[in-house]
DNA sequence: CTAATATGTTAGATTTATCTAACAATTATA
DNA sequence: TATAATTGTTAGATAAATCTAACATATTAG
């Protein structure tokens, strides 16, 4: 049974690897868990003897099969609680994260299997992130940044990335949530903002700070 | 703000001094939550210096007032906790300790004044205990054991105490709830069974061991 | 009332997870 | 390529929560 330090390193190692190939350094994890090197070079220490990560100096880290598994299901104990604290709670988008940070700890199979019955057996998260099946396969399906789109094209959000707090606030405010529909009206050829129209709402301007956040489908 | 150990600790001391007009031994503590004299030992000097327990060598612990309040909002929390998994999870009352014993911890007060409000405020947990308010208040509603009860008296289930898996199990084979209407047919001389009847069970024989751990009030 | 038993305390060790300081290797820059 | 900056490692310290062994006090029984 892994730790609850040893979780976060783990989920940490997966979250990283997604951005860089598979291969994670000593300092990504620190600043990411903002642990100091020397103490994440132990642990990385300890996870190889366990045989969930790889490891030789200097070299850059990596998951081992079993450590990727595991990792990966408690990415899923995490995604199912906030889909369950969204859906079942009424909690809004922007309120999971840090419970499902403590949530995704708990030991008990059973608890963890309810939530998703009584969900439906969800596929995604309340910001559009897979949630990894009881194997720790995790499939994203092919969305495209907005920021990518062309003019004249219709839209529809299907996920958020780098969901901060304020980021999520500001699409409340803006009325975009997912499963939303738009339709790119133009781009700013200057720079680049994306100006779209929705129910509600004929003409909004998105930057790009937003627009690459905002991963949509065609419709 | 206290950790977990910590938090076990308090919820310890409350409950046993429950037990015992306010006063727990060193002793006591140690068998209750399995961990050694010595241990307990220091970790009530250390409450002691949070001013969380009234500790003199050789003398009773006794929680402080402050003590007994965050030791009332964590067992808050763990029957809210109880309460919500049975009436929301749909689990049985025999599953739902092991979990709440770890989600208590959680810190997060939206988590549990969400609980609180799509349960509607409830007052007891699924076993009949109280639920503390708010502010730690307590109050034990004044029910009798079934043990105690006169024959021909006509009663209702309103608590089990001792609450073990297999006890629990145990009233499941005998559809014994809470609210539960019975009617106490005679009492065994010999032993004191209680002999009782009630919807789909014309007559049933409860050992003094049940009878003694089944809290009822007059209808 | 003494002696045996039970309970409580002190001292010191261990494990886990963290840190700082010092040093070493790798990578980037001039 | 030599030097500087960054990244990684080692050594040793610290805090929390636990333990065992030894000793001290209190309670119980004869
Ligand atoms: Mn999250
Ligand atoms: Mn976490
Ligand atoms: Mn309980
Ligand atoms: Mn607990």
């Amino acid at each position: 049974m892994n730790s609850l330090a040893e979780e976060n390193y783990l989920k940490a190692l997966f979250t990283l690897a997604a951005k860089n190939n598979g291969e994670v350094s000593v300092n990504d994890l620190s600043r990411h868990l903002d642990i100091k090197m020397p103490t994440v070079n132990s642990m990385m220490k300890k996870l190889t003897t366990k045989k969930l990560v790889y490891y030789e100096s200097y070299k850059p880290l990596k998951l081992t099969e079993k450590g990727k598994k595991e990792a990966a299901l408690i990415i899923r104990k995490h995604r199912l609680t906030e889909m369950y604290l969204v859906e079942k709670m009424n909690f809004g988008w922007e309120q999971v994260h840090e419970i499902a940070e403590q949530i995704e700890h708990i030991k008990s199979p059973e608890f963890f299997a309810k939530m998703d019955e009584l969900l439906g057996y969800p596929q995604i998260d309340p910001h559009g992130s897979p949630i990894p099946d009881k194997n720790g396969k995790m499939i994203w399906k092919e969305y495209k940044k907005l920021s990518e789109c062309t003019k004249g094209s219709l839209v529809k959000i299907a996920a958020v990335i780098n969901t901060s707090n304020d980021f999520l606030k500001f699409l409340n405010e803006k009325e975009i949530h997912l499963g939303l529909k738009m339709k790119i009206k133009s781009i700013e050829p200057f720079d680049k903002s994306v100006i779209v129209s929705y129910p509600k709402h004929a003409s909004e301007t998105l930057s790009p700070t937003v627009s690459e956040r905002l991963l949509v489908e065609k419709v």
